[in-house]
DNA sequence: AATGAATGAGGGTTCATTCAT
DNA sequence: TATGAATGAACCCTCATTCAT
């Protein structure tokens, strides 16, 4: 059960940074919402900073581990692999708006090493390789997979913090062909 | 000289936020890296949170300046409208990227009215105006402005973000050639 | 328990205060004395002002309480109801001086509602009811109930006042009989 | 012309003061009202508590010439000099009432040497010794001349103090017979 | 494991005072 | 003498973290 406790604080966490943001959000917020004591938080997290930097663990590693999965599949064209990452992240955010909230907003950290820097170039990253490997294949034409790779990463954000902030979340259905409209134009034909 | 003490505050704090964050930037940081004494700062805006807003004042007043022009300018089309904005946004940022930095990054401000929240919304909506303007004009084939202008706002920022932090301003340059090929895609043929 | 340290906290304040005067107490100095950390003080109030808040609110609703019994007890006549009141009042001094102290000289509060300002002029005006009455039954024989509690009232706060100072509590002793005289001058021979 | 800028500081002090408390007093709402720079005020005095001093220095200096004059002349009574005093102070107070009230309600200062509190003490101890003289004299039969000083003096800042609250001036007309009632009941017959 | 009162370092801000002009 | 921008020590308050129960 101790699982669950950890579990708990999370999923508050997640409720009310994303309503107040990381640097408003008091431990003693938390620990009420969840219906515990501040204490508790900390017999489960070293910190505040843990507590954030867990919840982008989870949700980088899921994400990370699917563009891997993609990456190997061999029967895959890049443009599907994009395409099958971002329909996942967008169904995801759609089932819970206040994670996306946080990730796309939490951007300023501690410059320390270990902490959640690591993982916010872990996925640009990722599709940029997925760009270059397409390049190589011949798949698709593009000169600069770093640009179209932020362009398509800032996209992805983009929508993301608009459909919550407009409280539009059907936006995001039709996000991941848009944005795929990108690439498709660099298709090669053959 | 007044108006350069204010100058000099705004400047040195957009590079310490730049690298820093907001919440972890000290006002005595500020004045130490200005020269200055604490107790100056204050004689030029009412707290932390003015600098910033100040800064963000400035650099959304300039953008929505152009905006507003170009938007009222009968001679250009819309794709033509958004590329002019990109390229100037682009030119600003490679030429100040602490700035950029700053614009792109902090996005949590406490919820109180006529903060800078204000502004946050007001370039992805002068975006989704000239998308609309496009679309009724018959010059876009667009189902969702909202979502489009949202791509493209993610995606400056993104390229930004990652020209940034990869140290890589050159990005820049291709950007919006890139981003506006998102819209030529829609542009109809007459 | 809880009520056990926010008392510490209030008689730790009146020593300090009536030592040093409201604004030249530092938080710092009451926790100290009080052998708690600074932050334990506001576990239980919500400012220094809300300190010296309580101290006063606490006794002038203890004054007012006893000012009110009075006030309503049929038997008694106007001049001895204020002769029990300044038995009182004189009483509790004398057993906690410092307390007086600052009952008597802080008149400085920052001009907002709902705070000491509210209490200042209960009791004179609790005073000049009571005069009014005697006037009204025939007891008293006094054109200017306001003069009349205005002196009564700042003659109570001159001898505590000069009592504290002088160190010489004993004159408290005396006090009522002297204050009181004033009144039986104006009493009526029914 | 330089006694005039010391007047013209000192005069707006008072009104300032009397208004705001000297604490919450800005030396520059003092600069503002009296429509001169912050610093001239500190060619003309060494700081914020000598402003203050000065303005309790005058008014009592006035105060205790006047009744070192009383206690010299033989020809009076030792009532008639109590009498004659608070006819002249509550005169004063009528006429520059922002005056009276700073004189009575501030009355916490630094615990050093040399300042205000050494004007505090002066003006009871002179009456008390008024009262002394008409003790020894045969004038009046009192036991505790300290005690009747103390209610006298506080009820003289009563009623300056109520008369100012209630913005009812024209209390103080009535206010020394009625102070001095109470000394006339301990008049001896001869 | 859970609690929540106690802790105290840290930082934003104020404002009397100074001093170069 | 007058000015008022610059100064920086001082202080209130916050809140993440601890630890005795």
């Amino acid at each position: 059960m101790a699982g669950d406790k950890r579990e708990l604080i999370l999923d508050t966490a997640i409720e009310v940074m994303a309503e107040e943001g990381y640097y408003y959000t008091k431990m003693s917020w938390i620990a009420d919402r969840a219906g515990i004591a501040v204490g508790t938080i900390y017999n489960y997290f070293n910190g505040k900073e843990e507590v954030l930097e867990e919840i982008f663990a989870r949700e980088f590693e899921k994400r990370l581990e699917l563009l891997n999965e993609l990456e190997a599949s061999r029967d895959l064209s890049v443009i599907s692999k994009v395409e099958l990452f971002l329909v996942r992240h967008f169904k995801e955010i759609k089932r819970n708006p206040a994670l996306g909230n946080i990730l796309v907003r939490e951007k300023e950290f501690p410059k320390k090493e270990g902490s959640i820097n690591n993982y916010l170039d872990k996925l640009p990253n990722a599709i940029e390789s997925l760009l270059i490997e397409g390049k190589e294949s011949g798949e698709l034409d593009i000169d600069n997979p770093a640009l179209i790779a932020a362009i398509i990463f800032g996209g992805i954000q983009g929508v993301v913090e608009r459909s919550i902030k407009k409280e539009n979340l059907e936006m995001l259905d039709d996000a991941s062909a848009e944005i795929i409209s990108l690439l498709k134009l660099r298709a090669t034909n053959n």
